[in-house]
DNA sequence: TCTCTATATGTAGAAAGCCTACATGTAGAC
DNA sequence: GTCTACATGTAGGCTTTCTACATATAGAGA
């Protein structure tokens, strides 16, 4: 899949993966790969990051903790976020409406 | 619509809607508010240069025509822009199920 | 005539976010 | 001792879209 397709998206799943557990990054990577049947490899230096700005906005917080002797910083959406998350799905169907009337017009005569 | 989300499918709605017949940019940008139901309001600064791309790619050919004293730049599916198309579909196709997948995981248990 | 709108193309520079590549460290298997 | 899985993170690059501006013709209407 073409990576920069991703852009402006990431926060839906980010958030999405969220909604039911927290987790923590490289769990959360995992969660996507799963999710998507294998499709989704996003590289640690776009999750982190971006986990990081969605905490700076306020839809997610973190905290520490270690679990067999690893350091895992664990995220968690915040009220924010969940309703964020609502936002980026009906924005999600909206915006696969609108390419997709577009991509399939084809042939057809508008007007 | 979130302007940003359009990043990585700007090439396949120019190329869906030259697929029927050529077009003058200015025509591009009403042919996409109108099959997109006026949600698609695409910037000249995002169009032209999105063209001159896409003809430098070799996906498009142009020539200028005089109407009604006003000078236009026609685009023009080439061969390899048309294989794009599909291409492009093909790419839409996959990208929707795989975010929708995510979205949709919602509270369900994976594995 | 003057002005305003629609038609028509284009550039410069900013903004944003995703990626590549690298850096660091622990745990456990072999 | 080495290799892999686990785990987090930064720096800098890259691409593409957007905002704002510049330019010009045609035609309607005052």
């Amino acid at each position: 899949m073409n990576p920069d397709a991703l852009r402006g998206h990431m926060d839906a799943l980010l958030l999405s993966v969220l909604e039911r557990e927290p987790l923590h990054g490289y769990a959360i990577i995992e969660a996507l790969q799963e999710r998507s049947g294998g499709a989704l490899n996003v590289p640690t230096g776009t999750v982190y990051p971006a986990l990081r700005r969605l905490e700076r906005i306020g839809y997610l917080s973190s905290e520490w903790a270690t679990v067999g002797g690893r350091k895992r910083r664990t995220y968690r959406l915040t009220d924010s976020g969940r309703k964020q998350l609502q936002g980026e799905r009906s924005a999600w169907r909206e915006f696969t409406n609108v390419i997709g009337s577009v991509l399939r017009a084809e042939a057809r005569v508008i007007g």
